[in-house]
DNA sequence: TTTTATTGATTGAACGTTCAATTAACAAAA
DNA sequence: TTTTGTTAATTGAACGTTCAATCAATAAAA
């Protein structure tokens, strides 16, 4: 059975088994059974590359911020790069295909939530969180003087993650998936042009 | 020992035991132990309430939720009804004293991401965000047109949910609680005025 | 006494972890 | 090429723990 090089790919198969999991059962109801079954393993398997549940759950995190953060750097390197254009890659990649996916989006909700008692996972989303709003702030600054910089940033993140947490909750995610980017790229445009400073 | 409103005073106390264990130890640690503990009662005590844990997270839920309803009734009855005041009276129910506790906060936060796979939880979920969204939209429309009506309502009501999920999740919740509350108040004043269709 | 409320020890199911046994891949020897 | 020895990946049964639910015993009120 051992093949060499074939570790990485056992790995990722173990954290899609895991965000699939996950989405389908929740946290709650997420087990070594319910994850190893989902990857075609056994259960030993997970200790064995994770050092336990615990270890897995957190790379499963990390992945998909990984994830979160390659999708803005792919756009972002396809932008002449003024602000709005910036801006709008931002509120893209926290849109994108992955992220609204009922997988991904009840993942999302599900760590999040787990953050609040676990200090590993509420490290990974505090980073997390500080980039988006540092992605955003400097971009309205740019534009906007200090003061309103820091309030449209503050303001299109809080937006960003509202819309995502109401549409990861909605009985239609995918319309409101779809409204959601639409409204915080109108307020991200409403900003610029209604605070500009000149 | 039937004494009359006894019965409702332990139910309560349940209640507000089971709050504490979940902002504490989070749902996932927060055991029918961790409960009746706190409570200064035994165990079996949940059963014979609630019918079971998942009776007692439910009731919960309902209380939160009914707190929430009762903090909007109160600050509506103090306004002359213009739409901006009812639009901010909406705003301050959502980031009063009780909401913006550190119990109040982590407890939201799971049973959001418990209602993702708990029916029960999730009706109750998605009761809360239609109202929240109907009133908001009900006061814009006052003041715009349909359509802005509903886009400001979106927006206001995504706002309101993402600057409380950021506070909750935040390190020093305290200050993010309370520029978030004046980033809504803000938002909204804006929307009003620079939307209107007169 | 009768009824009702409450306790807390007990039960059985479910869970994560562990580890001895197994198996496949590779390397060396024939 | 074939055989044999070595390595390391993988399995899954067994173990100990934890938990929600149950219910017989107890206490308090009527």
């Amino acid at each position: 059975m051992p093949k060499i090089g074939i570790k990485d790919a056992r790995r990722q198969l173990l954290i899609d088994a895991t965000m699939a999991s996950i989405a389908e059962l929740g946290m709650q109801n997420t087990t070594i059974l319910s994850i190893s079954k989902r990857a075609g393993m056994s259960s030993g398997i997970i200790s064995h590359y994770f050092g336990g549940k615990q270890g897995l759950i957190e790379a499963a995190l990390r992945y998909m911020l990984h994830q979160l953060g390659d999708e803005l750097r792919q756009r972002m390197a396809r932008t002449d790069g003024s602000p709005l254009q910036r801006l709008n890659c931002i509120v893209e990649a926290n849109f994108s295909e992955f992220q609204r996916s009922p997988l991904a989006a009840k993942t999302w909700l599900s760590f999040w939530a787990r953050s609040m008692h676990e200090p590993g996972l509420k490290r990974l989303q505090q980073i997390n969180n500080a980039r988006l709003y540092s992605n955003l702030r400097y971009s309205f600054a740019q534009v906007l003087d200090a003061s309103e910089a820091t309030a449209a940033a503050r303001q299109t993140a809080a937006l960003v993650d509202g819309f995502w947490l109401r549409s990861a909750l909605s009985l239609d995610p995918e319309e409101s998936f779809e409204t959601g980017e639409q409204l915080c790229k109108r307020f991200v445009k409403d900003a610029l042009n209604q605070r500009t400073n000149l």
